[in-house]
DNA sequence: GTATTTGCAAAATCTTTGCAACCCT
DNA sequence: AGGGTTGCAAAGATTTTGCAAATAC
């Protein structure tokens, strides 16, 4: 990763925009109306490289897709398992903090995931999974 | 899912009978030590039906398969992204309670994920992801 | 006997990769 | 020139699905 190529500023500057938890074949859906002959696999390319140099961050949120995050700082994601929404969500303190002391493991940048059911859809009876 | 097959049984009792996260394809691989010509789709959608059925957990850590856990008592998965490893934690208490009030969210069955490093990788400097 | 489940194979989905051409310094 | 990057297309990997035959209750 060593030149900034005009693909991977347009990538960014996409993920940045937006505050939703974009997958990779949304991304390249957005690129393309900034760079209509962008492949697919360049996308995939700079989020690998994004994602490794901490730029972005990845989001699993059990739909089987990767989603990005251009957001950093600590939060947790609510991943709704109705609708397939991600809500990002703050904890006043970090719940995490003992694992280091209890377990010897290092979190990543802290950022977690919580799946349920928001709270559009916990009234409803939408079928889970 | 009205009957109960000889092939679900054994799914079921491949998975309870390791403290491993298997994926679907180990699963697969055990089950047919028992019951040799047992299909991978079989082996799917059992296990689709299972988890559905709140009887396993699907267990996402970010590695791009779908983990099952037979323990659906509330615990952590610490997910090595060095070595793989899944590591079950238990916190003193459940650190995500207040998100019920605090976002109207009802978290599923309380089995969260955290990716990170283990103790044995956290000295390593082993490539991440 | 009827509804569910299976085995098989094909298809679908998401992601990675080989390679020649291209861009940047 | 030379290393990194791209576009394209093919390949990989995981999961899902259509359908006739087999099985369960």
């Amino acid at each position: 990763m060593k030149n900034y190529s005009r693909q991977r500023e347009a990538i960014l500057s996409v993920i940045s925009s937006t505050d939703t938890h974009p997958t990779a074949d949304w991304i390249y859906t957005e690129v393309r109306k900034l760079i209509p002959n962008i492949s697919l696999g360049t996308v995939y390319r700079n989020l690998a490289d994004l994602r490794q140099s901490g730029m972005v961050l990845s989001v699993d949120v059990g739909d089987g897709k990767e989603h990005f995050d251009y957001d950093t700082s600590p939060h947790l994601h609510l991943s709704c398992k109705a609708c397939g929404k991600i809500i990002d969500a703050r904890l006043k303190s970090d719940p995490i903090a003992s694992l280091s002391e209890d377990y010897g493991f290092v979190p990543e940048i802290p950022v977690y995931v919580v799946r349920g059911y928001c709270a559009a859809c916990k009234s409803n009876s939408l079928n889970p999974q």
